[in-house]
DNA sequence: AGTGTATTGTTATACTATATCAAGAACAAC
DNA sequence: GTTGTTCTTGATATAGTATAACAATACACT
């Protein structure tokens, strides 16, 4: 499969606060639906909202977050299953990620593409971002190969404070 | 605070099957006690023995699960809070980890020492190892500092098969 | 023994996730 | 376009994980 082209101004560090993040949510919708069509699946109108709430949210987002936000025309609310599901699908396709020590998720920034799953989680403004650099995946694999562990699934997830609130007060 | 000896069969790799699985109880109880001597925290009945609880599983396990062992003499189940405020405590005091890609926990290899937490988990056998080892951390520093990025805590968790499950059948 | 602090007990409840079965929508073959 | 099949969603119930809040007890120090 060919490499999707970054988008937006994710790539491997923080969004600056001002950038343009209705255009980084027409750009991943987008993707997905090109990845969907290419892998043969259906982005069905459910599974697409949920992603667009995905991209829509600055932070790591809760299934049950979704769940409020996901009524069904009429203003009723989904059932959990339905999330989760929608969830299942977005992640076997990789068009989202799980962030396991917060239970939410996040939007994948190179959708469509192998790749080992690196976040940074600021802990002021509780943005994620998605790291692109094949320097810890290099120690990970070197590590495992001399203990002789076949991997099959990285976590990794570092929390810390990201350089714009940094640049800033503390986060009220 | 000084650097406590590597214990038992446990050095960044995992454990043969058939060590002296005791021996590490015994070796992490007494360590457990001397980190709380030192920091001058009372290591009561209660997380003492939810500290064995987490020492005696092979595998990371979960607060329901020790709660279900966590009888009080006369048989009767503590209630969830309890387990929850001793394992507080002993996160609190690097006496033990938290695995979040599988709501666990695990013993800590090396108590009473600062070190960032890296672990190998088994799909096979379910068992896990606490890595001790520089380069990971480095990679991770070095990408962080990069985008200035300040760590407050990593979350390192490798899913996949350990040598051992690797060198025999796959498990039933 | 009396006082203040830390720990544990107890009840209730919030949050996260899945099992199960029924109903509906999309698709392929005819 | 009808039929049969498969995929998707709806709906209800329940399992699994974690914390809030307040009462009671134990401990440490004087």
């Amino acid at each position: 499969m060919k490499r999707a082209a970054t988008r937006g101004t994710r790539k491997g560090s923080f969004d600056r606060p001002q950038h343009d993040h209705a255009r980084c949510i027409a750009d991943a919708l987008q993707s997905a639906g090109t990845v969907c069509a290419a892998q043969g699946v259906r982005l069905t109108e459910q599974r697409r909202r949920v992603l667009e709430l995905v991209w829509q949210s600055h932070r790591p987002i809760g299934a049950y977050e979704i769940l409020d936000q996901l009524t069904d025309g009429s203003g009723r609310r989904a059932a959990p299953p339905t999330v989760y599901r929608a969830l299942d699908f977005l992640l076997e396709h990789g068009l989202i990620h799980r962030v396991e020590s917060r239970n939410a998720f996040i939007g994948c920034s190179h959708p469509g593409t192998e790749h080992v799953v690196e976040i940074m989680l600021c802990t002021d403004c509780g943005r994620a971002a998605e790291i692109d650099d094949q320097r810890i995946d290099r120690a990970v694999r070197a590590v495992a190969a001399e203990i002789g562990f076949r991997i099959e699934r990285q976590t990794i997830e570092i929390a810390g404070r990201c350089g714009h609130c940094q640049a800033r007060p503390a986060h009220a």
